[in-house]
DNA sequence: GTTGAGCGTT
């Protein structure tokens, strides 16, 4: 069971490694990305981060606001894309 | 070569 997790305001030069390296000291990273604009290939600023929902809120409490290469992160739990997500009761 | 609130591709 994975809980995808929002991570914004993320300095230019943040790659997927860096978000790996941060949430992977609170909890288990099974994946990581970072958005990078389609069209030009830059990095948006912001990124994806796919962990163990049993870590999920230890992250965000352990991550969220706090500094991240020199600016401040957001972190919260990421908006269903699709209908078929993990949310199954 | 730039920018700064937000929610993504196989």
């Amino acid at each position: 069971m994975v809980r995808t997790l929002y991570v914004g305001n993320l300095p230019w030069g943040t790659k997927a490694e860096d978000l790996d390296e941060a949430f992977g000291a609170y909890g288990e990273v099974v994946s990581s990305r970072i958005i990078t604009d389609r069209q030009t290939g830059r990095s948006r600023g912001f990124g994806f981060v796919e962990v163990k929902d049993e870590d999920a809120e230890t992250m965000i409490n352990a991550l969220n606001g706090t500094e991240f290469g020199g600016r401040i992160i957001t972190v919260n739990e990421a908006r269903a894309r699709d209908d078929n997500n993990e949310r199954r009761f």
